[in-house]
DNA sequence: GATGAATGAGGCTTCATTCAT
DNA sequence: AATGAATGAAGCCTCATTCAT
């Protein structure tokens, strides 16, 4: 009762998940998934060890709830994107930047993605791995489409394409900075354009 | 008694220290250092606690020699290939390339240094950022010398073009399986040609 | 929606305690009282923590009904049986061999007995003993009446010959198994024949 | 150093181990196995948790150690025992009372034994149960000879007649109290008598 | 050079119970 | 009559490091 006099943390008094899974991915981002304690957690949240046990049944899950965010968001664009009937040039171009610009908005989840998957348990694992998979595939069939009618080269297998891009937008995490001389856009420009550069046949 | 009959694991019967480091390695790339206690470090390489603290003054020693050994190792490299007198492009493709083989060839050093530089004390890490900076700075000079002699499109900042090849070299941690259908040199090959494809004026 | 079209448990659509008094029955048995938690007992039963605790004042207290469903069993057995006319050898050979077919077609609630007494609180723990002791008077007033007539050898105190018989009693719960060779009432018998035997003058 | 001013308890000085699995065995006869805390143990031992896991796997590894050593004493007296070269008769009168005595000696031991087994786990519940198996085959083997060679009754199952026996000396932890009117002998002898006198022919 | 027992702090999780609705 | 979110205390266990030998 009465106005509780410090809001801890978290969109100011957002329900209890939320404001758990906002501040654990955050703690997960800064120092790693295995240093943060759930009591960390916890405090920052203001609630009790109790109440995050109430929703989530390990700390594992709630690094799983983070991936399983991240990818749901991530798979939802590609397939929006890809599905238009732009030319493939230009439907992969825009997959490619768009995937960079939402990666640089969530640069916590994408600094947790990398870092922390093998933290995840076997069979959580196993499923982050498969929806991944299906997200790399859909990337991939754009460039074979591409190649296949002859608008991209085939010097290189499509798949290593695709890890080539995926492995620059990883790397995002690792030295993109708010403060830094490029917008989110910027970056996601240049980067796609590398990306179509280097597949002009 | 007398000669032991099992050698518990390294390079057989190599000094304690290396053995140690070897096993450590191992270890952090296989479940993360965090999740690798000293009590296993010494049991897989046959030694007691005592034995590790008296080579190394802490688990996270250990873990900034993996770092120390890696930097050495790609520096040099890198500075021997740069030096040649080979014309820019030819050079450029050279280090891309090898930087390639070599992370390969030492996946578990790549998949620590993705994943563990945080959990460096901040001395450490500090160090080893320093490190990995000049690395990239010497890399960078590369690019930059052939976008100045006109061989190299600028139409990419030079630091944007090192992280995006760099990424994918980490990246390769994450996918590359030495039982798949590319070998170290093919991978290399094809990443390096990516890169200088792209940077076609 | 509508109807419930799975009924979690219990005589089909109980009433509300009894439900969970049979479902709390079954686990404390299955795994001990300690072992099993309230969540446990309402999930099993269909019902939300906050109905249990409307019916029941503590987890202690579904224990001690347990309890005090079981004596009020047997003290009502005893009492019939001693009260009939027969004979003493008869009379107690009934009641000896009744107490063995009761307990077997009740073996949860005698696991739960000789297992988890300790575990109620000390209030209640008193309040069966006390009821404990007079079912063994009751008991053992068989035994005196038969030593004071003859009819049974007096070389072994009464009270430790009642002792005799409840540990073969107890222990039922340890080694009797329902798919075994040997029904409840042919158990009964053999164990009601050994005391008399033993009590032979 | 200097002369440590208290003495926390267990046989004074004992090593710790020893120490560790004494007090384990008196509170885990107190007040049971669950409601003992790890932290009551050591604290009563005057040691640290550290300590305790550095000689004792788990909790469970304490209690499990409980039982190896019960079983071992009681099996290396039974055999003993049952290979005298006396009457059979004579043999499984020793045997009777010796585990009464034994019992008695080591009630807590007892105790724990008949309320804890289910606490094991599953592994080394299996285990114990192997071991108890082996004791009661060993018992019965006694009680088959005397029937064949016509000095017991074969009236009642062997198999029945041990585990009659048995159930009155697991009841000696809920009855038995060192001040009572009986010494441990007496107590086993009129065990022992009972037993003899129900197998008469 | 090397041992390994012991420490002490901290980690994750469980749970009976309460209370506003 | 019943809900279920939230509490707060306690539980078991792990671990990097030290130190007397």
């Amino acid at each position: 009762m009465a106005a509780r006099t410090t809001e801890p943390e978290g969109t100011h008094e957002a329900p209890v998940p939320q404001r758990l899974l906002a501040v654990a991915t955050r703690l997960f981002a800064e120092r790693g998934y295995d240093r943060t304690s759930v009591q960390e957690i916890v405090e920052a949240a203001g609630v009790t060890k109790g109440a995050l046990y109430h929703y989530f049944g390990s700390k594992d899950d709630l690094l799983h709830e983070v991936y399983a965010r991240m990818l749901r968001r991530q798979q939802q664009r590609l397939d929006a994107v890809a599905a238009s009937d732009a030319p493939v040039e230009d439907r992969l171009r825009a997959a490619a930047a768009d995937v960079v610009v939402t990666t640089i908005e969530n640069l916590d989840d994408a600094m947790i993605f990398f870092r922390s998957m093998h933290q995840l348990s076997p069979e959580k694992f196993k499923q982050v791995r498969a929806e991944r998979r299906r997200y790399h595939e859909r990337f991939r069939a754009l460039v074979e489409e591409g190649q296949r009618s002859g608008v991209f080269s085939t010097a290189t297998p499509a798949d290593l394409v695709v890890d080539y891009h995926f492995g620059s937008v990883h790397h995002l995490s690792t030295w993109y900075r708010a403060d830094g001389p490029l917008t989110p856009q910027q970056v996601a420009d240049h980067l796609a354009d590398l990306l179509l550069r280097a597949l002009r046949p």
